[in-house]
DNA sequence: ATCATTCTTGACTATTTGGTCTAGAATGTC
DNA sequence: GACATTCTAGACCAAATAGTCAAGAATGAT
């Protein structure tokens, strides 16, 4: 009935989860999407709306491709130490060789849009609860099995698993050498 | 010999830094920074340069003001354990009462700022080392008299801790209930 | 093949940005 | 009090910003 869509809107979107990741929402200019998604400054404005709304649609790809991906290494049949383990030493890999320092579109995002746009908060907090569902439900498989004190608050030990992963993801884009600030 | 300034260099520059501090480099304009300084834009210029040298000499005057009152919590004659304890207490109470969740300046400038001004990863860093140097002298203390095993490494458990307050201040920025946060 | 639809394209606009400059006022020294 | 100096004040500028729009091209349904 109408002309396609000459680009596939998943694939540009990605290219915004990385122009935004690498530079940050304010420092991010149209015309920078532009050049980066290959599209249009109209096509762009046509398919996701203003720079906020894009950047809202950014985030929830984000959550959606990247956090998704790290969930999933705690939702296993795996002990929740070990899972728990692997997960850490997946996000400091991808720390590492995620290209320049650019650290974690959420955690970025929490502290430089956190305050001035409450759906950037609502976002972000979503994203920050899955993470620490997950620590819960990996610590809760080892309580069941007894590798855990049954007298743990689980909880709060889920809370503190994620405050240390959004420190570690903090360091890692300070330190150029992540490994020093592993240990 | 010449007309003298008609306003106190270091209560200004206060007023920049909490600028800065609420809304982050990129979106703070000139125009928030003469309406927040109280003095006028050829002033601003006349004094401070221009906007990235003004940051970075925020970032100087913070960390001489804020983290230097941070690090003498460290640094004093209880033990070590009981100076990580307080300097925690006032870091959360801090990030509770700093009015409208603005975390850390620094913390904010390393996520912003780090990769794309090596200035401001410079002084971010000599914060950062000085905060792990705080933990670290700490430490050592407890490890004098033997309240903490001589074969842990010190270095590594400063880091630790400097990564968790790091964590602390981004969930701060997340969390409207801080309390919430904590454990 | 025609037509309505919706795409792409790039020029366009109003606003805001960081930064400069000139004019005039206030000061200390002589 | 006169002068050199350095302040304040606010108009000013070029560039970049986010966002719009009109014209033409490509498509699918008929």
């Amino acid at each position: 009935m109408s002309r396609p869509r000459e680009f596939d809107v998943e694939e540009v979107l990605d290219k915004a989860v990385e122009t935004f990741w690498s530079k940050g929402y304010e420092a991010t200019s149209i015309q920078d999407l532009v050049e980066n998604m290959g599209i249009h400054r109209g096509s762009l404005y046509a398919a996701f709306g203003d720079k906020q709304r894009l950047f809202l649609t950014v985030l929830d790809r984000y959550r959606k491709v990247v956090v998704r991906k790290l969930l999933d290494i705690l939702d296993t049949d795996a002990s929740g130490k070990a899972a728990i383990r692997h997960f850490f030493a997946t996000v400091i890999e991808h720390v590492i060789t995620g290209g320049p320092l650019r650290g974690c579109l959420v955690t970025n995002s929490a502290v430089e849009r956190g305050l001035s746009d409450p759906d950037t908060a609502k976002k972000v907090s979503l994203c920050v609860a899955q993470l620490e569902d997950g620590f819960y439900k990996a610590l809760l498989r080892d309580q069941s099995t007894c590798e855990l004190d049954n007298q743990r608050d689980l909880r709060a030990l889920a809370r503190y698993l994620t405050c240390n992963l959004q420190g570690l993801l903090v360091i890692g884009k300070i330190r150029s050498d992540p490994l020093q600030a592993l240990e």
